[in-house]
DNA sequence: ATGAGTTTTTGTACACGTATAGAAAGTAGC
DNA sequence: GCTACTTTCTATACGTGTACAAAAACTCAT
């Protein structure tokens, strides 16, 4: 053992998780700051900034954290379903915890213990009929889609919450019929409309797409 | 005319969003905050609160009065190309207002004087023989996807950047090639193949799964 | 024991968005 | 001219993430 040199820990980045982990189980998201969290470990809020470069990274190690329970369906065989079953898991689990949506956008894989969902994706596209390279790209273009449209429904119900007008309302009043026919023709049911869960019906249309580009 | 009552304003929602623009193009996205923009048009921070509810009312209409200008590219006849063409418009615009993807999340519609684009698209796929309602599910999917792919490619953007250490290259040095086959095989080739630009590859699967759907 | 070097923690400070309270500057009725 | 009323603007304050500098607590070489 090389004995350590300087002064001594008091915390430790597993001790900042698991009590970022506490803090937004028992009082939610909103409660998570890194002066709230400071506290909650004993020590000082610039402290925390020895063991984690910022709160994104943070953020970040609570969700590898998390992805490691993420749950890992029983896929079926043909590799389109295949595909549209994992997607529709990850998709699932994210959903959970509206906090990843913050830290979502960072990159095209969101955690290291949740890689099983790009290998299952990827490889269900190879086993269908795609290069590698194309299987890449389509699991990327699944991943925008789904992050996009988990982004979106976070958002929805954010302003649903706070009863903020929404926009659609204002948009839908003044409508010019003539330029703009279809929405206007649509009008107040587009509400109605878009509370509608599409998600599964656009993954399918677009895994049937991806997948027919290679025949 | 009502003859106002109450203290004359200084300074008009029209003084703030243009000075914000002014701002932006100036000095860029990072320095537009509010108590900037106050010094900008000669108030305190506060004043502006009374002519914008928020910053991301601000930011909506700033986007609004952009929108006005986006390129509105004559369209194909073909009903799937011209889906794909006023998609593409519609994502070249935006990616180059790299602000937008702060405020992208709030809705499905996202300005006003943008509506034109879901306009063509939904009018596209009824032409192309879907329902109504499955016109406007089909451009909310489009919607989602293209506000996933323009969020991600910033992140990206802005990683590279900051010469953040991209997530990726940790995952990919100590991958278990047992559990993970496919991403263990891709490893290195990860990072070149992600910076291509798929979007269109995507929308054009996505466009011919919705399509096939209804057929 | 002393001093140098290393690591961790603290203290102070800044700019941010914005809540709240009250002052300022007008008009309308008397 | 005075008072009410209304609208707009200012002052102050809070909590946020985090940069920067200094202090604290340890090990090791002398």
């Amino acid at each position: 053992m090389p004995a350590r040199t300087g002064r001594p820990p008091k915390i430790s980045r597993a001790d900042i998780v698991s009590a970022a982990h506490r803090l937004i189980e028992a009082e939610g998201t909103g409660s998570l700051t890194m002066r709230r969290l400071a506290r909650e470990v004993g020590a000082t809020p610039m402290a925390l900034y020895h063991h984690v470069h910022d709160k994104e990274e943070l953020l970040l190690l609570l969700l590898d954290d998390y992805a490691a329970a993420m749950p890992r369906p029983q896929l079926p065989d043909e590799p389109g379903e295949r595909m549209v079953t994992a997607a529709m898991a990850m998709r699932e689990a994210l959903s959970g915890w509206p906090w990843v949506v913050e830290v979502l956008r960072a990159d095209d894989l969101f955690a290291e213990s949740a890689l099983w969902y790009p290998e299952m994706i990827i490889d269900a596209a190879v086993r269908a009929g795609l290069t590698l390279e194309r299987a890449v790209a389509a699991y990327r273009i699944i991943w925008h889609y789904t992050a996009g449209e988990i982004s979106a429904r976070d958002a929805a119900r954010r302003r649903r919450e706070e009863g903020r007008p929404t926009f659609r309302e204002r948009v839908f009043t003044g409508l010019d019929a003539q330029a703009l026919p279809r929405l206007a023709e649509l009008g107040e049911r587009w509400a109605e409309l878009t509370v509608r869960d599409t998600y599964e019906d656009g993954l399918r249309a677009l895994v049937r797409g991806l997948l027919a580009a290679s025949a």
